[in-house]
RNA sequence: GCACCCAUAGCUCAGCUGGAUAGAGCGUUGCCCUCCGAAGGCAAAGGUCGCACGUUCGAAUCGUGCUGGGUGCGCCA
């Protein structure tokens, strides 16, 4: 049940009628109409914009067209009063037994309460975290995981279907590095003295992976050139850091549906392939750059490359896709990976990249542009960086040491729940502060606390009822009964859920949700503390059937709190401890 | 030099793809428990929405130009 689509069609069905008795002209464009709560309560229940929008295309005044919507829309039921307010606003006021259906509706629904079609079952593939397989993923690509992760629940939720991506960077010279790293490692634990250049990869992490190689290949490695253990080191070593990237994201409760090698590209074609394509389409030459204006590194010289023309889609300037030794740059093993996203009938591509990547933006859209011939739009979200706090100081970790703040040592001393949440209560293009003092506060501040406490008291409401509080039960209680204005503004609020759900998924926003719960949350505990002074509105009553209603408007507020935290991937407390 | 992101109350931030008198939390001030959990609630004060033009019936929101901060800019991913 969603109330604002159900009074949109209404609204637009005046339209249409008053159009049928020629009282506005056919063939109206009404994307621009919208139906919205006002910001102010005291406009009613609803407001459209309706008469003001087609006024210039119809060629009549607002007042005269909001007259005319205003005479047909007061005729339905759903609606006890209409007013032309303003530049000619339609306020609506509805009538109570709609919000307490709603109740009813919010409790039948369950968990589907909210759920959408808007994504009309389009194929979207979110590729995230996508950390490099060198070691345990940071802080940093944990905001990626979560924001990730939620918009995947988000979409699916609102009628998308969703493939969850990581994309091994298994290709570059990065895992060359892991594999040396690995193999000081490897000699340590055959008793020898590691020689950890600068350069390597000195975290402790790779201490059993040495272990592992050992009890693997004994001490057949040892003494051997590079390039006889190389190969055989890396791809054990790679195994090995993907297995711990998989348990890390496990314990922030992440699952990947698919896990893509950038190697696997290498020798089979897919690269040769996507530039051959993008070849025919007259976007690959051979050309010489200009040199980066104000910023010009020290050996700069000019070199013919191979050269992909971004520029004809938005970029700024075209990009090599070959180094000049003649290996690929990174560069073209991502754009046969898009290429293959869109080879596969991903009708949408969501990327999450670090706010460093920024820079990658216009030239991968201009790729997958070219590549799918305009058909498959790419929204790339970049995550800001996360600064950490604890005892009021930032918390700074230590290159140099090789020691960085992990996401496990995140939720070892936060828990899942919690760093998830946290991550979401900021938009993603914004600066995020983590206090790792302030996320385990209980207090109102803390929004995480604030949310599940609210639930905790719904909870306590429950058990402490005499009365059935099966949601079927509560649904079908007479909620007529629910007719304080505290009760409908609650109820009210857990309307805006599906209109909510859907704007936060068009948008790809999963942190509109935990903004919305914090809201519904306040809204409660309000009425709850409303019971202090005015004893009728507390939930349970000596009457049996005015405490089903008031504990299935509870139990209503409950149902959406779940659902929210079910998107954001928070479990639901029951009781506080 | 160029590109992208950010700029809203003293502080930290929302602002529903352009709507009516811009909203929360913290902090400040004043109230509310013989309580279904006060780990909470109510109220007050607090704003040139960085600046200037422009588009529009209507701009925090869109456009252009500035100012300030962050990130990035061939042979690293």
């Amino acid at each position: 049940m969603n109330l604002f689509s159900e009074l949109r069609t209404l609204v637009t069905e005046a339209i249409a009628a008053m159009q049928a008795a020629g009282e506005l002209p056919e063939g109206l464009d009404l994307a621009a109409v919208a139906v919205e709560p006002p910001r102010d309560a005291a406009h009613g229940d609803m407001a459209t914009n309706a008469a003001m929008v087609l006024a210039k295309p119809a060629g009549k005044q607002p007042r005269q067209i909001a007259e005319g919507l205003a005479a047909r829309l007061s005729a339905d039921p759903r609606i006890t009063a209409v007013e032309v307010a303003g530049p000619g606003f339609l306020n609506l006021r509805l009538d109570k037994a709609l919000w307490q259906r709603l109740v009813a509706a919010v409790l039948s629904q369950g968990g589907d309460y909210g759920r959408s079609a808007i994504g009309a079952g389009t194929r979207v593939n979110i590729e995230f975290v996508s950390a490099n397989p060198t070691g345990p993923m940071h802080v940093g690509h944990t905001r990626g995981a979560v924001v990730g992760d939620a918009l995947a629940r988000l979409l699916a939720f609102a009628g998308w279907n969703v493939t969850r991506e990581y994309y091994i960077n298994d290709g570059g010279a990065q895992v060359d590095v892991l594999a040396r790293s690995a193999y000081e490692r490897y000699r340590e634990a055959n008793g020898l003295e590691p020689a950890i250049a600068e350069g390597l990869y000195p975290g402790d992490y790779l201490i059993p992976v040495g272990e592992a190689l050992k009890e693997t290949y004994g001490t057949a490695l040892l003494d051997k050139p590079e390039s006889e253990w190389l190969v055989t080191i890396r791809d054990f070593a790679v195994r090995r850091m993907m297995a711990m990237i998989r348990e890390d994201l496990a314990a922030l409760n992440v699952k990947m549906d698919v896990y893509s090698s950038e190697k696997a590209l290498y020798g089979t074609g897919k690269i040769e392939a996507a530039l051959e394509r993008l070849r025919g389409l007259d976007l690959i030459y051979e050309g010489v750059l200009e040199p980066p204006k104000g910023k010009t590194p020290e050996d700069w010289e000019p070199r013919e490359q191979t050269l992909f023309r971004s520029t004809a889609h938005g970029d700024d300037v075209d990009r090599p896709v070959m180094k000049s030794d003649g290996a690929w740059t990174y560069f073209a093993p991502d754009i046969a990976y898009h290429f293959d996203k869109v080879e596969r009938g991903f009708d949408e591509l969501i990327d999450i990249f670090g706010a460093d990547h920024g820079g990658y933006v216009k030239r991968m859209k201009a790729a997958v542009a070219a590549l799918s011939g305009g058909r498959v739009p790419l929204d790339i979200k970049l995550i800001q960086l996360v600064k950490l706090w604890k005892n009021g100081e930032p918390f700074k970790m230590s290159k140099r040491a090789g020691t960085f703040v992990t996401l496990r040592d995140v939720v070892e001393q936060v828990g899942a729940d919690v760093t998830r949440f946290v991550m979401l209560t900021r938009k993603n293009d914004a600066a995020l502060d983590f206090d790792f003092d302030k996320v385990l506060e209980q207090s109102k501040d803390n929004p995480v606390f604030y949310v599940q406490y609210a639930n905790a008291r719904i909870n306590s409401v429950l058990r402490k009822a005499t009365v059935d509080v099966d949601d079927l039960t509560l649904a079908g209680a007479d909620l007529s009964l629910l007719d304080h204005d505290a009760e409908i503004t609650l109820a009210k609020k857990l309307a805006e859920w599906p209109r909510l759900v859907e704007i936060a998924a068009r948008n790809n926003e999963p942190h509109r949700i935990a903004f919305y719960l914090y809201e519904l949350a306040s809204d409660f505990h309000g009425l709850w503390n409303r019971g202090n002074d005015e004893p009728s509105l507390r939930f349970v009553q000596e009457d049996a059937g005015i405490t089903q209603a008031k504990i299935g408007l509870a139990r209503a507020t409950g149902v959406v709190i779940s659902n929210g935290l079910g998107i954001l991937g928070v479990t639901p407390v029951e009781e506080m401890r």
